[in-house]
DNA sequence: TGTCCACTGGAACGTACGGCTT
DNA sequence: AAGCCGTACGTTCCAGTGGACA
């Protein structure tokens, strides 16, 4: 046993070691790469290039808000900008900056104001003071700095969505009390309908230019995909069929580069495990079942625990057959659960609230539906295979036996 | 036509926590 | 040490609702 263990492992090692016969660098097919072309972007970089080019000379640029969805390549295109921007800064000695933050990783206002302050080298605590506070010394910090910072937000629909829009507010208002230094905002959304969450006059400071970027087609993904794969792949290793495919596949959907680039590397990864000679179209269709799989699997493994005991609720609602579980139903399973596995119930409102977040991420399909004098409520069905939920859940012995747990609550269910 | 069910979903409020300022 | 702040997560309260049924 040890031994087949070992010689196992040994080949896999020593075929790491003698080097990849698929990938030249596979670095290249990952999210953080930023390529040094951008096929079918270069009209959106020479507009963005034009609109922050007043930096330059420590002025004001307009206010620029960019649209478009995901894996348009909006992010990519800016942070090249922007390394361009700030090379020929340094260059010519501007006294400029730039501050590229994501408000969707930051969170919350607060950190998006203390990650302004760490650009322009002003401390503040993790957490602790007024938001006021922190955006004073932003504030003064900046004054004292006498230069044009430029400010990067991208998935800004995000924080506006959570929190309002305070903090584009605040920002777009900014520059009326500032003397010597000038702060320009660039909004990053993938959201079209970002706008309408916006005050109108923060919107009018914001989107003094706008910038869209729409999705790539077939054709436009099969240039990007094969601009990648030369760098990514050896040589003749990559079928062009398979690039075909990629591209059709993701253009299908929402033309989102990201995913076609996730595509080719999983592929390629398929390819080399098996040590197979060349990448093939047969690849691509295993890792596009392979990526769904793992998202849903991570997304199911860093559910808080009641949301894991309500999805196993309606497991358990299924199992017996009812198809269409309704809120009050799983509420009653989910409080048997609970009892049955020492957790303390949260109540029927907040479980509620749950079943809406299992909704969002896709784990449960629900709708609204009135059964006239048996009440208003909500129909409930599972959005993946059971026996998918069970695999990750039952890796937590706490939810093992559940899986066979019969409800007192269910022997008076009425079949449907 | 009015009643009434079983909720939905918004809003306000409570509690715990980490970490700052004074 | 006390007071405050933002954040996360939850509870409590309650008006609103679509449609079957009497």
């Amino acid at each position: 046993m040890h031994n087949r263990r070992s010689d196992a492992l040994d080949e896999v090692f020593e075929h790491f070691l003698h080097g990849s016969n698929i990938f030249r660098e596979r670095e290249v097919l990952t999210h953080d790469y930023i390529p040094e072309k951008f096929p079918h972007r270069e009209s959106e970089i020479r507009y963005l290039g034009e609109i922050v080019a007043p930096a330059l000379r420590g002025s004001l640029h307009s206010n620029v808000l960019i649209y478009g969805k995901t894996g348009t390549g909006k992010t990519a295109v800016m942070q090249f900008v922007l390394s361009s921007l700030t090379h020929k800064a340094k260059e010519l000695g501007s006294p400029m900056k730039v501050c590229f933050l994501n408000c969707r990783l930051s969170g919350t206002e607060y950190r998006i104001f203390s990650s302004l302050c760490n650009a322009i080298s002003v401390r503040v605590p993790f957490t602790g003071l007024a938001l006021a506070e922190v955006f004073d010394r932003f504030r003064e910090g900046l004054e004292s700095t006498k230069m044009a910072l430029v400010v990067v937000l991208d998935e800004v629909d995000a924080i506006v969505k959570s929190r309002g829009d305070f903090l584009l507010y605040e920002l777009t208002r900014i520059n009326e009390n500032l003397g010597q230094s000038k702060i320009s905002i660039v909004g990053i959304s993938n959201d079209l309908r970002f706008k309408e969450f916006l005050d109108p006059r923060v919107l009018s400071a914001l989107s003094e230019e706008e910038v869209i970027f729409n999705p790539y087609n077939a054709d436009q993904l099969r240039d990007i995909l094969m601009d990648r794969a030369r760098l990514a792949f050896q040589e003749g290793i990559l079928s062009e069929g398979a690039v075909k495919l990629c591209a059709a596949l993701v253009a299908a959907e929402h033309g989102d580069a990201r995913r076609a680039l996730d595509l080719l590397r999983v592929a390629g990864e398929l390819a080399e495990r098996e040590g197979a000679q060349s990448v093939l179209e047969e690849h691509v269709r295993r890792a596009e079942k392979r990526i769904e799989h793992d998202r849903v699997g991570e997304v199911l493994k860093s559910l808080p625990t009641h949301s894991k005991v309500v999805l196993l609720s309606v497991c358990i609602l299924n199992r017996a057959n009812v198809r269409h579980s309704i809120t009050g139903d799983i509420y009653n399973v989910y409080c048997e659960l609970c009892e049955e596995s020492d957790i303390a119930p949260l109540t029927q409102r907040r479980v509620s609230g749950l079943i809406n977040e299992l909704d969002v991420i896709g784990l449960l399909n629900t709708r609204v539906v009135s059964l006239g004098r048996y009440g208003r409520t909500k129909k409930i069905h599972l959005g993946i295979p059971k026996t998918f939920i069970r695999n990750i859940l039952c890796q937590d012995e706490r939810f093992a036996p559940l899986f066979e747990y019969v409800p007192r609550c269910l022997t008076a269910y009425p079949t449907e």
